[in-house]
DNA sequence: CTGTTAGCGCCTTCAG
DNA sequence: CTGAAGGCGCTAACAG
């Protein structure tokens, strides 16, 4: 691997030290721990600092100090809008620390999610966020013995290694799916893409009411090992509709897909919410659309909040708690499905 | 800040090295270079790595070997639909390398810019890629002195610090407005979120089309320092229907916006295309929108997954092209406008 | 193919 | 508040 450019030799602290006369530890410290020096030696040092353009070498440092302030994030997919939101949460809390995050994607592979956890150990990190884990022995091997602290970003269906946090995805589905029951919806489909944790949960959920209610039929479930998106919406819409024709409802694993099923509804001239539509997420265009989309609020931005508060406060020697958090779910009635019985107009 | 878990010492390569009885640095190329080991010494090592769950310091490897393997990334906001594109291909460009990247956001800031890109070079990266930057002195100065290639995705109207890719959104947002003008449309509004270089040509790309056909009228440009949203999109639709009640099109700096004015023209029972609406980025859901949503396509995968490439391939040695790259751009016609002139039906 | 020597740049510990 | 000594874990560079 070539490219060394040739340039003038990199600034060390030492190289600053000497310049004034001062010992490197005493630049090192005007730096990282400031009040430990003299108000006027500090200025000395910064000045002379900007002047030399001197950069710390945080290789140098995280190897000195064992610590790197680095906070490895692994997801199935960094790309995706689930991942997105709490996303947001992370950077939102990371912003006001003096931590950073390195990023890395699984892609749904569980030899690749061992392959990345390995990578984030060998860097001495702060801490460890796993989003949607598949929860493999080798990777919960890795875990138990990993050198920081850890949590999950998880569905709360068991209680995994390190600290977790989430919310129950197949309550949460059994909810709406009981709504839309409750809106007097009987052919109920559910529409999915490719599958991960989160969404069998939420498959599961749905079997659930349906089975309570009596309705399970299995024409009813289309899904395909693709990524959600608008297009395979309307696709699932239109295969939905030939293996069950008197479909009245339909529960999307996402509001992606049920974006999709609410334009191909339109294209098709099918009435809304005659035929029901229910979305999952709540993205930021649900309360929007026309009709506005009923939907399942999940609280992403808080759980990549909170995960990482939870990350630097035990890093900042609280104590870690001993019970995953819940952050609830919330179903969101609005126009794309009756409203329940009992409500709305006499 | 605590947190040293108590545990047993971390295994070296040292200690693996003792393990066999050989040098330290023969375990090391056994790693990196296994090659360079026989066969049957290379088994044995890998072997013992495995038993004695010996994991690499990647702090000492950099510090040791002065290259972190790590590419800098760092925009305005990494959780915007249009850094998403561009993640993508990043994504999927580093995935078959041994580089890893370490995402950092500005938050629009140039201060802030300039914190994030000293960080980076804290860190030996093996490349910087810098997207929609601000460009201030400041920046420009870090950047030229950067010990490592340094590719920016941008506005393609001036030549940047090093090697620059991009698109020219003057150039294509003036493309888009021609053509709307071609559709028959007059009276075109123009709608924006909060600014950055790249918004501000695509407006200056607008102006000039406008002023070009002589149908330049600043009520009809609407914009609010706000993250562009679907719900901002129906806001500003209305904003702008106020200030100009004969608008018959609306070009939108991006699809969420231009969807939320679809959605929004829905509910005021406004005909489209009657009411042209024209989006930005062809995201996903464009092509299969109700109506489709005539846009202008960016390839925002491409630009990611080319910067990266040109990267590596720096890195391993190549000459940089001296030229930016210019990836193009191309206006979809699609529903929510009246097909131009001399098209369609008799 | 394998080993020796000597740091990389910084921080910890312990003294003043 | 400042400094001296030593080493973090690994890898260049050069031998053999």
């Amino acid at each position: 691997m070539p490219h060394r450019r040739a340039r003038t030799e990199r600034v060390t602290l030492q190289d600053v030290a000497d310049a004034l006369g001062v010992s490197a530890i005493t630049v090192s410290r005007a730096l990282r721990e400031p009040e430990k020096v003299s108000e006027d030696l500090r200025q000395r040092i910064l000045n002379k600092i900007d002047e030399m353009g001197y950069v710390p070498d945080l290789a140098a440092r995280a190897l000195a100090s064992r610590h790197s302030g680095v906070i490895g994030v692994l997801a199935p997919a960094l790309t995706s809008h689930a991942h997105l939101g709490i996303m947001r949460g992370i950077e939102e809390r990371v912003r006001t620390s003096d931590l950073r995050i390195q990023y890395a994607s699984s892609r749904h592979d569980p030899e690749e999610e061992i392959r990345q956890i390995r990578l984030f150990l060998s860097q001495h990190p702060a801490g460890i966020l796993l989003s949607g884990l598949q929860e493999r022995d080798g990777t919960l091997d890795l875990l138990r013995t990993a050198p920081c602290p850890v949590v999950q970003i998880v569905d709360l269906h068991l209680t995994p290694v390190g600290m977790a946090i989430g919310t129950n995805h197949c309550h949460a589905a059994a909810s709406a799916v009981r709504h839309l029951i409750a809106c007097g919806y009987r052919r109920i489909g559910l529409l999915g893409g490719t599958r991960d944790v989160r969404s069998e949960r939420r498959q599961e959920g749905y079997c659930l009411a349906m089975q309570e209610a009596g309705l399970t039929d299995s024409a009813l479930v289309v899904s395909e090992d693709a990524p959600t998106s608008v297009q395979l919406g309307c696709q699932l819409l239109q295969r939905l509709r030939r293996q069950a024709p008197d479909v009245d409802c339909v529960f999307c694993q996402n509001d992606d897909l049920a974006l999709g099923v609410l334009f191909e509804a339109q294209r098709l001239g099918l009435a809304v919410p005659e035929l029901g539509i229910c979305g999952y997420n709540d993205l930021g265009f649900a309360a929007y659309s026309q009709p506005p989309l009923t939907t399942v609020r999940v609280p992403r931005f808080e759980m990549g909040y909170r995960a990482i508060d939870l990350l630097i406060r035990v890093v900042n020697g609280e104590t870690p708690p001993s019970m995953p958090v819940d952050l609830g779910y919330e179903v969101i009635q609005r126009g794309t499905t009756r409203p329940p019985a009992g409500t709305g107009a006499p």
